[in-house]
DNA sequence: TATTGTTATACTCTATAACTATA
DNA sequence: TATAGTTATAGAGTATAACAATA
C-alpha cells in the first residue's frame, strides 16, 4: 500500500469517481422533472418497469422482478397500475400456462420516446456548454463505457441455455 | 425543418442519447445494489435527501424540498426517518426561529463514503474492461459536462442576493 | 398577513407470508 | 413438490389540505 498506481488505474478510479458524481446529480434533476411529461405520473419504480421492459420484451414476471431486485408481489402491484394507465400488458404465455409475458403497449411506448426526448433536450442544454473537444470526448468515452457495461454487466445479457431457456444470471 | 445539422449539433444529439442510455442502465443496476451498503436500509428517497445535504450543508427544509421537487410535508417525514437513523441532523437556524438548518451527522456522511466506494468500485468493473483512448475520453468529456451542467442548472448553485439570503433560482 | 415547519388523510411502493393454479 | 403469479397485511414515500408558531 502506498505505491504509486500506475496512471491507468489512477485515471480509471478519478473516472469513476466523476462518473458517480455526475450520476447522482441526474439522480436528482432528473427525478424533479419526471412530472413533467405527458401529465401521466408515472413513478420512478413504475419508470425502471418500462426501461426493463423496452430493453427484454416478453419477460415474465418473476424475470422482472429479478431484474429490478423487487419481489414479485411489488412488481405484480407495478403492473396492475402500469396496466390500468394502458402502458404494460400481460400476455399469456405460450410455453406455459402459469406464466405471463409483459410488454409494453404503443402507449407505453410512446411514454417512454416522450420521456427520453425530454430529458434529451434537457441535456443538450449542458451538452451545448462544451466546449466541441469535451463534447468529442463525452461521445467516444460513453461509447466505450456502454460497451464496457454490457460486457459486464451479464444480469442485462440474454443469454440461451442449452434447454432453450431465457437466463439472467 | 430536414435540413442537415451541423456536424457538432448531430454530435451534440448523439450524445445527449447516449448519455440518456447510460443513465436508465445505472438507474435499474444501482437501485438493485441500495441494500448492500452497511446493512442500513436507506431509499431511494432518503438517499436524494443525504445527496442534496452534502452538497447544500445548512439548508431549510423549505429549500431542501424545492431542490428535491418534493412537497415540505415529504421532506419532512423523510428527515424524521433519516433522523431516527441519525444520518441527519435538525438544528434550529440562527437567523430565524422558524427555520431549521439540515446537517448530514457525521454518522451519515460515513454512510455515503460506503455507498459511493461501493458504486465507484462497480462502475471501475466496466471502466477496467475500456480501452486506454476510450478512459480518456471518459474522464475528459465528464469533467466537460460536470462543469457545464453546473453553469446551466442554476437550481444546484448557491448564489447570495443583495439582502444576504441564499437563493435556489 | 405571509412563511416555516408539522400533522391528517389518502394513495402508491415495498416486502413477507399465505394462497391459487399449473408443472 | 416445486414454481408462477396473485392477495393480505404492514411500513415507507408522496401529495394536498389544515394547523401551529414565527416574521
Amino acid at each position: 500500500m502506498g505505491v504509486n498506481p500506475a496512471p491507468s488505474h489512477r485515471r480509471s478510479r478519478e473516472s469513476a469517481r466523476m462518473a458517480c458524481e455526475v450520476i447522482e446529480l441526474l439522480e436528482v434533476l432528473w427525478e424533479r422533472g419526471r412530472d413533467a411529461v405527458s401529465s401521466s405520473p408515472v413513478s420512478a419504480s413504475q419508470l425502471r418497469v418500462l426501461y426493463s421492459l423496452d430493453r427484454e420484451e416478453g419477460i415474465n414476471l418473476r424475470t422482472l422482478g429479478e431484474l429490478l431486485g423487487s419481489a414479485p408481489s411489488s412488481v405484480s402491484r407495478l403492473c396492475d397500475r402500469l396496466q390500468a394507465l394502458g402502458f404494460v400488458e400481460r400476455a399469456p404465455s405460450p410455453v406455459s400456462r402459469r406464466e405471463l409475458e409483459l410488454r409494453l403497449t404503443s402507449h407505453g411506448k410512446a411514454y417512454l420516446l416522450e420521456l427520453r426526448a425530454r430529458r434529451e433536450e434537457a441535456l443538450l442544454t449542458a451538452i451545448a456548454a462544451m466546449t466541441p473537444t469535451a463534447r468529442k470526448a463525452l461521445l467516444e468515452g460513453l461509447k466505450g463505457f456502454q460497451e464496457a457495461v454490457d460486457e459486464t454487466a451479464p444480469i442485462l445479457r440474454r443469454g440461451d441455455t442449452e434447454d432453450g431457456a431465457v437466463r439472467f444470471a
